[in-house]
DNA sequence: CGTGATCCCG
């Protein structure tokens, strides 16, 4: 009864050798199948040696299987059984060539198993064998390895075979061989409609699009006759993980028309790619689906959810939607925080962190962005400080360069330039130009020169090629009235061919996607837009709305082309519509570059004068404007 | 006694 002692709830079998072993299945082997626990397991072990059970092959097997491939694992001790096992079947030397394969310290022990197993007298390899071994090469980049074996697999018959196939396609898409994945393929002997040739070919997609090569990858998809509903998954999450969030929420589309049902994992997989568009139609759809078709909304499609929502301008519904989900996971109450930042509610954001907190869930380094980001765009520095400590000493979480992007922004757009500056120069990595950029434009905006110019040095050594860059560098010297600087900046970007980022802002409107560039003529219904622009800007004039050019005249403008800020993308967007939406209905708006100052000022008297509420996301926060007023308060 | 492809917050 000692062995009881550290589980007393556990039910042990009976020590007694008697009667009771004269059943046909031995006891343990049911109980080591439920076993959970690493200790339990070694009392297990004990009494399977102790009643000789041990020289069952099953309870053998069993007793290895715990050991080498269970949650709590331990290579050295199931190595130790394996040898001490008199005669073990190919169970059990595949059991133990999965265990190695599985490691990441000594994926290649797997291989060294193998060569044992290779002796005349020992058991034949079977396909059981092979896709661990061809694991155990991938994790180790072991491409000789892995090409021997093939050899031998093929040699042993299991050319037909769908799992040595589809691990072996893995390996070579790993390494990224796809002249010899795609062979495989080519050369394949499995039904042309069968379950393992759709994942063959969904392996071959995620090794093109990993290497970049999408425009491969959606050939090959096109060609299946045959797709999966993880064939459709996986494009889809291969688009918005490249960032083509238009070309996945289309392929969303052509999968419905096809007949294939979205699910659980489609709608987690497409929600990323809505919340970039800002498409809250669409989302809503998706959540709607989901209620419909009786997919379960947990803690991952729910965080998914509340993030789209805040993405898409509806705070209020991330915040609704949140309170009905779990809570334990820290990604469910970062996608709520990093809402509420974008929104500029950092108070609110605070308030949830605390909340956090009492709930016992540890905090990642991703909701302290939230929290930090939240602090940025309210002002609030000296919370922001607090939270930038209590991440490091009470959560021992080190911060990330893009944590102290977040402080960078805080303090110089507070004004605090030269404690930014100081920042900088001792935090406990290089600076990247994100950083710089933070700097460099409050400099302009608080006339600390100095502090910008030597920004300016560091910001053309880390991007000497980007556009965003040489924009903002243009705009600094302007501000200093240092003209020379200005017309280097502007030569050395026609030298270079450096372009300006181009301006676009889309709107959705009757589920359509509506994208506007600087000076975009080519809408359908340009020209009604155009006179609308023309009244707009005559209505706001009456109100004493004069339009400031002053980017335009300096030629440090964020959009595309020099042009009148009349065309900006964002006006042009809003212009649409107003002329194709019902009076009243709000205007939600996504733009991809910061919003400038007059399109800010214009946007205020058009909430008022037309009695609309305009919703603008741009690159950094959303601009809520109502009856002539901005949620920014002018704080951006 | 058993192996493959899709999955939330930065």
């Amino acid at each position: 009864m000692l062995l009881l002692a550290s589980s007393p709830t556990l039910t042990l079998p009976s020590l007694s050798t008697s009667s009771s072993s004269s059943s046909s299945s031995p006891p343990t082997l049911l109980v080591l199948r439920n076993c959970k626990s690493f200790n339990y397991f070694r009392q297990l072990h004990a009494i399977a040696i102790k009643t000789g059970q041990i020289t069952d092959p099953l309870v053998a097997a069993e007793v290895l299987r715990f050991a080498a491939i269970s949650s709590g694992r331990d290579l050295s001790y199931a190595l130790k059984i394996f040898d001490e096992m008199p005669e073990p079947n190919i169970f059990s030397w595949n059991t133990i060539i999965r265990a190695f394969s599985e490691s990441d310290e000594t994926p290649l022990h797997a291989v060294h198993i193998y060569i044992r197993l290779l002796h005349n007298d020992l058991p034949k390899p079977n396909q059981y064998s092979y896709p661990s071994l061809f694991k155990a090469c991938a994790r180790d980049s072991a491409i000789e390895e892995g090409r021997q074996i093939h050899c031998h697999a093929m040699k042993l018959g299991f050319f037909k075979d769908g799992f040595v196939l589809t691990n072996l396609a893995r390996l070579y898409t790993l390494c990224g061989r796809m002249e010899d994945a795609r062979k495989l393929v080519k050369r394949s002997f499995l039904q042309p409609g069968s379950e393992a040739n759709a994942v063959l070919h969904n392996i071959l997609i995620d090794g093109y699009c990993r290497l970049g090569m999408i425009s491969n990858a959606r050939q090959l998809f096109d060609e299946m006759n045959f797709k999966s509903v993880i064939s459709w998954n996986g494009m889809i999450s291969r688009y918005t993980e490249m960032g083509l969030f238009k070309e996945a929420v289309d392929v969303f589309y052509v999968m419905q028309v096809d007949g294939v049902s979205p699910n659980y994992v489609t709608l987690v997989g497409v929600l990323p790619a809505i919340s970039r568009l800002g498409a809250l139609g669409l989302g809503k759809l998706v959540h709607s689906y989901a209620a419909k078709n009786e997919i379960e909304v947990d803690d991952v499609l729910g965080s998914a959810l509340v993030d789209m929502y805040g993405k898409c301008g509806s705070i209020e519904e991330a915040i609704h939607l949140f309170e009905a989900l779990p809570k334990e996971n820290p990604v469910t109450w970062s996608s709520l925080i990093g809402g509420l930042a974008l929104h500029g509610q950092a108070h609110d954001a605070i308030h949830y962190f605390h909340m956090m907190e009492q709930a016992g869930v540890i905090p990642s380094d991703v909701v302290f962005l939230g929290v930090l980001n939240a602090c940025s765009h309210a002002g609030l520095v000296d919370e922001g400080k607090v939270y930038f400590n209590r991440m490091v000493t009470n959560y021992g979480l080190k911060p990330r360069i893009e944590h102290y992007g977040c402080m960078v922004d805080m303090l110089s757009r507070a004004g605090l330039l030269e404690e930014a500056e100081e920042l900088v120069n001792n935090m406990s990595m290089k600076p990247d130009d994100v950083i710089y950029k933070a700097l460099l434009s409050a400099c302009r905006i608080h006339d600390k020169p100095e502090v910008g110019v030597r920004a300016a040095k560091h910001l053309l050594q880390l991007a000497p090629a980007a556009g965003d860059c040489h924009v903002l560098l243009s705009n600094f010297y302007a501000s200093l009235g240092d003209w020379e600087a200005v017309a280097e900046v502007r030569l050395r970007m026609k030298k270079l061919d450096i372009r300006k980022n181009p301006g676009c802002s889309w709107i959705a409107v009757d589920g359509r996607i509506n994208e506007f560039f600087v000076e975009d003529y080519s809408h359908p219904r340009t020209r009604e837009i155009h006179l609308m622009l023309e009244e707009m800007a005559g209505k706001l004039n009456e109100e004493g709305y004069v339009s400031d050019n002053t980017g335009v005249l300096l030629k440090i403008d964020e959009e595309e082309k020099d042009s009148m800020v009349l065309y900006h993308s964002e006006k042009i967007a809003v212009a649409f519509g107003l002329i194709s939406t019902k009076p009243g209905m709000p205007l939600r708006v996504i733009k991809n570059l910061r919003v400038c100052g007059d399109c800010h000022e214009f946007l205020k008297l058009v909430s008022k004068l037309y009695g609309r509420r305009i919703i603008v996301r741009d690159r950094s926060r959303f601009h809520h404007f109502e009856n002539g007023c901005c949620s920014c308060k002018d704080y951006w």
